[in-house]
Parts: structure tokens; sequence; C-alpha cells
DNA sequence: AAATATTTGCAACGATGTTTCTTTTTTTTA
DNA sequence: TAAAAAAAAGAAACATCGTTGCAAATATTT
């Protein structure tokens, strides 16, 4: 069967055009897109709404994550492997071009740890790398 | 001199009755404001653009500095000294806290090194904290 | 006090995101 | 496979956010 099938039926969603067309997008990227991105690439196939409720369900079933970017604007990427419904565990660090402007997950790179004084409570750690890309950076 | 004033002049910024107040506001707040707290706190006595507006010019003269929000909404706090037209240098962390919602600088917290694969290159690091603040977490 | 420079308010606009409701598509059941 | 039930998509209306251009008001300089 068809992997994008396959994610979307393993994660109770039932398989539209639109899902399908979504999904294939983020497996083909290599970086995170943005809802903006979504649009273009699929023409003028889809509603607006559509591409807006068919993110949100991704991130709640844990098949991609969000990006926040220091202009503010949301990213969006797949998820690997551990997350599910209700369970993010993206624990990476995340990466926006200064000369392409994409932004990427870079996976390997685990957050650091975060040590602040004793008052305060830690639950969650968020890091944003701006920087040059692999891409750029080898021309 | 009244000290708004002074940071005021100081800025090469003219010196207004809203320019006053949201300065003020910023003083006199111990964690980080939104626009629309701006907009609340200082009554209907000015239009919204006025308050982007003095917001952007207060950013581009180093006064405040932007916090990104993984709910990509802007937040706005006071920098620390160093901060100057077109120079910012706010390496520090920044807590969401979960329980009451604001949002504040750990001024004493310096952003941690990360390390990237030698294929990219680091510019600048942007670390936000989720977790209970101080005040929060003694009741 | 007058002239000049700067800021403000207003109105209009675009982009983004949400909600409600009806129609279409998908899935389940028989 | 056909009918019934459930889920998703499309459309329209709306809200919020942020920007721009311009005329009126205010602050600064002379
Ligand atoms: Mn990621
Ligand atoms: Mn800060
Ligand atoms: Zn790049
Ligand atoms: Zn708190």
């Amino acid at each position: 069967m068809d992997s994008i099938v396959h994610i979307l039926k393993q994660n109770n969603l039932s398989v539209t055009e639109g899902r399908r067309r979504i999904l294939s997008l983020f497996l083909s990227s290599n970086g995170a897109l943005a809802h903006a991105d979504i649009e273009k690439n699929t023409g003028s196939h889809f509603d607006r709404v559509t591409v807006y409720r068919t993110l949100q369900s991704f991130v709640d079933k844990g098949i991609i994550h969000t990006i926040p970017t220091s202009d503010n604007s949301i990213k969006y990427a797949l998820c690997k492997d551990e997350c599910g419904e209700g369970h993010h565990h993206d624990h990476h660090v995340h990466l926006v071009c200064s000369r392409c402007g994409n932004t990427f997950c870079l996976d390997d790179v685990v957050t650091p740890a975060v040590k602040l004084p004793h008052e305060y409570i830690v639950q969650q750690v968020e890091v944003v790398v701006k920087g040059i890309c692999r891409s750029c950076n080898h021309k």
C-alpha cells in the first residue's frame, strides 16, 4: 500500500485527496513548510480552510510539528517516529537559514539543557538557531 | 529630569504623550508585554497604529527587544544597557510561564552555546523555555 | 512666536485564521 | 455492491492583526 495512505490510516485519518497531497508535500520536501508554501504548491486545488484544518489535524496526530520562528510565522515539519496523538517529542534544534530563508529540523542536534535558578521549573526548551544552512554554505 | 523623558531624549525620540505612557508601562512591569497588553493598559488613549509605531521605534532604538513565543505572539521587553540603535545584544533566555502565562527575561541566564555539524554556521541562538516562573512556583 | 519637522489619528486595505452551515466525499454497515 | 452513517471540504461571513497613505495635530527648532 502507498506509504502516504499507510500513514494516514495508521493515524485514523480518512484518506482524502487533500491529505494525500499535503502529506506527500512534506515527505518530498527537505525543509519546513509554511501554510503559504502549501497553498502555493497545491495550486488552487484546495480551499484555504481545508489546508488549515489538514495541518491542524496532522499536528494533533503527531505527524508534523510546528516550528516557532522569530519573524512570527509558523512553519511545519514532519515528526520523526516517536510522536503520536497528544505526544510530541521533538527535542531537536531548528535552523533558520539567513541566506535562503528556509527552516530546517536538525534532528540530530539535541536541545541543550538549560539551567535556571532554583526558583524556576523548566518544562520544555525550544531552540531556534539563525545561521547558514548546509547547502547555502557549500556555495 | 524625568527618567522616562531622559531615555527618550537620549535616543533622539521626540517626547510625546504616547511614548511616555508606553515606556513607563515597560519600566513598571516586570514581565514582557504584548501589543494587546499595551492597548489595554493605555485605555483608549491611543490609536492601534500609534502603539505599533511606538513599539517599532523602541525596537529600532534598542530600548526594547522582541521575544518570540511558541504560540506565535510577539512580546516585548526592556533591553538592558548595551543595546542601541541597530545593536541588539540580548543574549539571555526567555521563560514563558505555563501557569500565569507571563513571559520573562531571565537576564542572568546566558543563551547556551549550540554546536552544529560543521557544514552549518551559527549566527544567533534563541532560547525560549516553557516552565514555571518564580512567583507561581512559590505558591 | 513662527517655521519646520515629527508624530498622530483615521480610513482603507491585505493577510491570516476561525466559525457556521451546506454539500460532497469517504467509510462503514448491511 | 448499495445504502446509511460519519467525516471532510467548500463557501461565506467574520475577527484579529498589522501595514500604508494622507491630512490634522503636536513637538521641536529657529
Ligand atoms: Mn523539527
Ligand atoms: Mn529579554
Ligand atoms: Zn540556506
Ligand atoms: Zn507564572
